[in-house]
DNA sequence: GTGGTCTAGACCACC
DNA sequence: GTGGTCTAGACCACA
């Protein structure tokens, strides 16, 4: 795993583990690796992945039994999939939109160039 | 105009200027405002606009006269349309593509959306 | 029983005790279950349900017999009120009284919750 | 100020920054000190009054302009206070009624303690 | 100058 | 063993 990009590792160590949940890897109640073993396995301080299990505990997709570790939640799968739809459709997609306009492309350009790449 | 966004500021002064040439409130070999009535009117550091200037200056989309101030390239439009377009094409297009993949949603969808934002 | 709030667990069970022994579900010198069958009730491991049992024996108000186990102290029930309480009149009366008179809310409000909630 | 308290010194801190705003000492759209600067005032490091800083401003009673620091947010009290209310309306209170029922005080005697201590 | 992120290392309570 | 907090110090982007 590299985290090389622009984003802050602590935010795609969030995303990593909301993938690891969505693919099944990591199952519902079922305990996640603790801070330290996730933190030297991606090669990143503990500190770091404590700060994306803060956030994720906030967001109700994993919680916490004190001393044992982190644990997914029952309906996280739920949760990350509505976090994620929610995001597009509010920000991702009305921004879509505006580009195109902005760019003059029609809709249907955008279709064809849908069923070209599937 | 507000900058509170995640974005840096000069990049969306940035943006705040293609936008302007675009819609043709600024018109080619116009001159735009200097880098202290911008930064008065959008209430920033005059530096901070001078690092967007100098950045649209780069991409050729505005052009400086000694003791005069800046002014909008000839072809300023055209070299703006097709930044983004290959931006659109390349790179937003893929990565929307990928995620309504990944959200489960048809193109079907995304076309009853856009008629309801029209 | 959960157990995923701020406070310490092994402060929750004694908490968990004291209600029952209020409650007269366990009654004055009846036997009290074991660390290892509260334990495993309670999804909790037995040398935090023996910490709280420790505690509890010290403000006298479980007692313990060599092999047999732990039982209610005949006036448990008076302990336990008596230490609630002195708690109530010297600390959390005066911290009410003081986070009401900060949010601005009169008695007669708290009145009116009071005989909403009954 | 003293951090010796049970509470973590970053919510001391998110508490000590809401009193001085309820009570103007730090106004609307004012400039609050800088983490450093608070840091070195309270005698704590930097990071932990980010974390603080962090918190109240995912709340929305402190704003953030890029490389000019934290800001007053405008409506902050009315925040702060309506945070506090539902916290005590939420959680204190019934834990409030829930306790004097168990103690088997009346709202009589809660009055007369109340009238006592004005 | 400002915040934002990250590391290394420490100490604590709890299980 | 687990998380939770805190410090010291570093580097970066941004204004």
């Amino acid at each position: 795993m590299q985290f090389k990009g622009e984003k802050a590792i602590y935010i795609q160590i969030t995303e990593f583990v909301m993938e690891k949940i969505l693919k099944d890897d990591w199952q519902a109640d079922g305990k996640i690796p603790s801070v330290r073993d996730l933190g030297s396995e991606l090669e990143v301080n503990p500190n770091t992945v404590m700060r994306a299990y803060d956030i994720l505990q906030q967001q109700e997709i994993i919680y916490n039994k004190r001393g044992l570790g982190f644990f997914v939640a029952n309906d996280a799968q739920r949760i990350i999939s509505s976090l994620r739809k929610k995001q597009f459709i509010d920000v991702e997609l009305p921004q879509f939109f505006n580009t195109i306009n902005l760019l003059g492309i029609s809709m249907e350009e955008i279709n064809t160039y849908y069923l070209k790449q599937q």
